[in-house]
DNA sequence: CTTATTATTAGGAATCATTACTAATAATTT
DNA sequence: AAATTATTAGTAATGATTCCTAATAATAAG
């Protein structure tokens, strides 16, 4: 527990951070909603995005905030990264540990060539998931390569 | 030029495009907006959204979406870092090179055990810009250190 | 150069995710 | 059991972004 504000227990908050938990594809507020209606079919949406909010606060759920306009939420809170498709907007987990120490040597190092107070990094991996690329029959994907190539990075 | 779409040279795209070339702190839409109107009183905030996402498509600039609500946009196309203020949302970029191939290489690695395409990856710092870490006395910095701590990464 | 074509514009309306408000409800404290 | 107050449902408001339309202006064609 990160905050040591007020904390109740509720029934809205509990179905709402299973429902996170058992997701494992890192769902978006509505979806969520759309799923602790089942249970709850009376919550409102506001009572969803207010909870998410709290449960992240409290650190027992993360808030994902992708390259895409929509937020997205993950009851993993252990450190791992992400691969973003650039299509759907999916996002799966990235099946590669966090890089041991060179990535943290990095904050370290920026920590003190900048005057800023690094706490850590994102790191998100781009691409099209394989259904979107089957979908698209890689016509995204060459796109997206060869500007890849171009400019010697995607971002 | 990445896009082979028909493309007019208007003189609002001109000048949004030096706008965003000359500001040097990645702004958002409506930062470019009210500077674009010192020389374009009558343009349209609609014109502006519409010719960055032109823009960006022709890979004369970038789009950046930051651990914020807000678009930013960034008139270097070469490949960098950005290290996010948590507090304020300002993006500085980080004084670092691109690491080499290392992390190309973990692109090509999961490129193979997933069935993804991968383009990419976006590498993310996040901390506190020295004003507001100034402004907050440490207060954030401490909170946020002692969370990485705990969780063992931010995100 | 003049006319035709059509991408682009200004301005405003619409959308979409998210947040804020309020009286009623329910979890905790006394 | 009563008092306190965090939380809720429902709805209105916000803020960034996108969409729509008739008018305009950049390019292409004659």
């Amino acid at each position: 527990m990160k905050s040591d504000k007020p904390y109740r227990l509720t029934r809205q908050r509990e179905v709402i951070l299973e429902e996170v938990r058992k997701a494992c594809h890192h769902p978006t507020a509505d979806e969520i909603y759309e799923n602790v209606r089942k249970t709850l079919p009376h919550i409102s949406l506001g009572t969803v995005y207010r909870n998410l909010d709290v449960l992240a606060e409290f650190g027992l759920i993360k808030k994902i905030e992708p390259d895409f306009p929509q937020m997205r939420f993950d009851g993993n809170t252990k450190e791992h990264y992400h691969i973003t498709c650039l299509h759907c907007g999916m996002i799966e987990d990235a099946p590669i540990e966090p890089s041991g120490n060179s990535l943290k040597n990095l904050e370290n190092a920026l920590g003190n060539l900048t005057k800023h107070g690094i706490f850590g990094h994102k790191l998100e991996f781009i691409g099209l998931c394989s259904k979107c690329r089957e979908k698209e029959n890689g016509r995204i994907f060459k796109e997206k390569l060869n500007e890849c190539i171009d400019t010697g990075g995607f971002k």
